[in-house]
DNA sequence: GTAGCATTTAACCTTACATTAACAAAATGC
DNA sequence: GCATTTTGTTAATGTAAGGTTAAATGCTAC
């Protein structure tokens, strides 16, 4: 889990102002993404994850409530801020009863936004105990803990792992006594497949076959030109 | 959770509107306690678990704004909302930043404000860790009280712990040998997230880490890029 | 007011991490 | 064998994160 921005899916027919509130928030490190109607809200909103929904009311076609609706079916969690020109007091309520967050009346200070959005986000901000994927790993003498970047030999000495090396042994865990081709490394982690990430790539390998050096019964093996290969051998 | 009403804290010095407020909430099936102005709003909470606090920001001696501040040292969680009749954008940053839930400016429609009560207490029974109301923790040699602030060591030496350290520490107790995520401190404790609050969390790691000194069982791991972990290590 | 705290800000330092670069050594294919 | 590609190793560099300290600010209480 690094260091992500928050995701935004901004919905709103407005393309000026839509452009503008979406750069504001992008300066302010959300990462936004802009629908220009409900219905391409709803297909942006169910294609990906986001930690807040930004709905203009009053849309063509698709209104704020209708949208926020559909969102609530899929999600009930996922917060929601309405914009709206008018501050009828109806809107307000029907916005509450499909579950708002906030509401905002345009014209709107963008600090006062800013603010909101913090204060949504800091509310989320729940102990989200880590999901229930597969953190922990026996590797021969050794264990992987995977959420805490960290490897144990036989209970003991613990070696503190960078999160690249993390990364990367827990794939070829995840391939054990099998291969891990080279490539899915680095699409995985490196995102990206050149001759620097590859060679960065070859860099990691070296420190982990020196830290799993001390158990001679796990190595790391070149296959050549496919990947690697975590081997546990028996004793 | 039972079918308990939920009890609400309304600091409101305007005895009419107070009055008034009071009655209508009462309707609506909330437990209200009204307190005249914010020195005996401080003290009524002090006596009591909230589910909500309504406080009118324009107060004779303590404003809300202090009070919400009081009120913030001893709970971090409670939900906020305040009441001003003037919807000065300053004012309302002043009160995200306190860490109100919501704002509503007077006069409202009093639906309404049920809507965003209730919209306030669906969030908060969602919030998985709400509930966590753990204030005593065993930490290797040290007790901690969190409701108190002090940590003792070895039944002994009590060291006075400020609001801030205390916040912090008992957050990692709550995750104690696990990763207490960096993000998670300073969107609860600080309530924002930024280079300054970033170094001023590390000030009170620094100052944790000289309190818990003594025991060296006890020890508080940085993670790079993700948070601390504070480990408490067998004998 | 001012004394005494808690907290933030600021500057600065250290460490951790990832990438790059240059080169050496294997492996492969002809 | 020798040319080419792939992998291995080491060190340097740059940047971001964390740590430390002291001063500045803000608050409360006297």
């Amino acid at each position: 889990m690094d260091e992500q921005e928050k995701k935004i899916l901004l919905v709103e027919d407005d393309p000026n102002f839509g452009t503008v509130l979406k750069d504001y928030l992008m300066m302010n490190d959300y990462a936004v993404v802009h629908a220009k109607n409900g219905m391409e809200g709803f297909e942006k909103f169910k294609k990906d994850d986001y930690d807040l929904c930004i709905l203009d009311v009053m849309m063509p076609y698709k209104d704020g409530f209708t949208l926020a609706k559909e969102i609530r079916e899929k999600n009930a969690d996922v917060p929601i801020v309405f914009l709206t020109a008018k501050a009828m007091k109806e809107d307000v309520l029907k916005g509450y009863k499909v579950g708002a967050d906030d509401y905002l009346n345009k014209p709107f200070d963008s600090e006062v936004l800013l603010m909101k959005i913090k204060a949504i986000m800091a509310r989320k901000a729940t102990d989200t105990v880590a999901d229930s994927k597969q953190f922990e790993f026996k590797i021969g003498n050794f264990d992987l803990n995977s959420k805490l970047r960290f490897l144990t030999y036989k209970g003991g000495d613990q070696t503190k792992l960078s999160p690249k090396e993390n990364e990367l042994l827990r794939l070829l865990a995840l391939h054990e006594n099998d291969l891990m081709p080279r490539e899915l490394a680095l699409t995985k982690i490196w995102r990206d497949d050149n001759y620097f990430t590859s060679r960065s790539m070859d860099v990691y390998i070296a420190k982990l076959r020196k830290y799993l050096k001390v158990d001679d019964k796990v190595e790391i093996l070149n296959i050549h030109g496919e990947g690697f290969r975590l081997v546990v051998n028996a004793d």
